[in-house]
DNA sequence: TCTATTATCAAACATTCCTTTGAATATAGG
DNA sequence: CCTATATTCAAAGGAATGTTTGATAATAGA
């Protein structure tokens, strides 16, 4: 039996506690972890946030409220909407590191993201030094697969805008002498992997960026910007 | 209305997400929380953490259990004890970004930890950097406030043992040519700021460490250990 | 002022989570 | 085998959480 110093101030430090535990609460749940991850991409209006997450507009309001009630999520209104962001670099940080710990110890999670990406052996990836390297001497065509507008808010030099709606569209219309890379919003958008498989398809020769476009621009990678923000 | 690409993969979508949300799960509870600062002090079996978050046994197998389950601690049994453990490194990044997270952006934060810690703005810290440099040119008295077991699981070299409860006994015997610094388990631990008021009523020159002993050693700091377990 | 749009609030139900209680399991040692 | 120790299991009540529904605020523009 260890003596308790803490005695008497139980209450406070249970407190201090429950407020560490009340911001991991607000990643505590498999729509936010979704909005935390889309938000990532650019600040949202509620809107276009409920269709990504499939709920109701109350209910994601009320996630949305949730996140910024930890701090995670910060607003900015314009005339009738309001526009939800993370709050800084570190919340980000933060979304990154609970992606890596899951990836590396919960044992069901390849399981669950072969079940929501498909089988991702054939998926072969390249890693940024190696797509920058393969850029610079003009050796690879890059493709950019994510929805148009985070396209016009940010993304690497030289990448091509072939949105996913559109892929069967403009996928054929690639020169076909130069391996492509696809990339979008992380490791677990499927976009990329889409796009990969439907150029492996046709015979190309096509791998995804390692992680995604935030992970790039993270890492100090260059970028353009033309500074939307959606709906 | 954006297109939604997941139609029909919701389920596996929802699963995914929900993979990474039952991970800040486990920790979305205060005396999980305590758990995981605790055990980044070193393993633990059940006993030992109970009495520190003063909780029941069962209870604290629960929870142990609900941190296992989602791969945040590993076990290991030797005879009839069963040892808790973080299971590596990146789970204790983990939860100093919560921390920190937390610290930055939950605007109660700062009036909880006063609530446990008492108003802080007495207590001056002393950084990393600073106090190695102070070491090597001996112009300082460096005391670990931390329970005994603790300072013989590992400790700066140098540093003098005072456990929390000997503080009264052990404080006047220090001598009194030099500053003295003290550290314990993190920024969040009582005993060092309980050190430093202490030796400050005495007229001492006394200041507390940056953080605490796995801050230290996580940023390279030389350590000094002889590999005892908790009970 | 009136209307349309965007977002939040409030209430209600079902589900999950936390804690306690008492019983059950596993190991060590006599 | 029997007992003591350490830990987990199982059940149950109360609290917190997630979702839906319908009503309520706030802004822009006619």
């Amino acid at each position: 039996m260890i003596p308790q110093s803490t005695i008497g101030r139980r209450p406070a430090k249970n407190a201090l506690f429950d407020g560490f535990a009340a911001v991991a609460g607000a990643m505590a749940n498999g729509r936010r972890a979704e909005i935390i991850e889309l938000l990532a991409q650019g600040e949202r209006s509620v809107e276009p946030v409920a269709d990504a997450i499939d709920q109701s507009l109350a209910n994601t309001s009320h996630h949305l409220r949730r996140l910024a009630r930890a701090g995670l999520v910060s607003t900015r209104r314009d005339g009738t909407r309001i526009y939800y962001r993370l709050t800084d670099e570190r919340v980000y940080d933060l979304w990154v590191t609970l992606r890596d710990v899951t990836t590396r110890h919960l044992d069901d999670i390849d399981r669950l993201a072969d079940g929501y990406l498909g089988n991702r052996t054939e998926i072969t990836t390249i890693t940024r030094s190696e797509l920058q390297q393969r850029l610079q001497r003009d050796q690879t065509t890059l493709i950019d697969v994510r929805p148009r507008a985070e396209y016009d808010a940010g993304h690497i030099p030289g990448a091509i805008p072939i949105p996913p709606d559109q892929l069967d569209e403009l996928l054929p219309s690639l020169s076909a002498d130069r391996e492509i890379v696809a990339y979008c919003r992380g490791p677990y958008c499927a976009y990329a992997d889409q796009a990969v498989r439907s150029l492996r398809a046709r015979g190309r020769a096509a791998r995804r960026l390692e992680d995604g476009y935030p992970e790039w621009q993270r890492s100090g990678g260059p970028v353009e910007a033309s500074f939307l923000t959606i709906s």
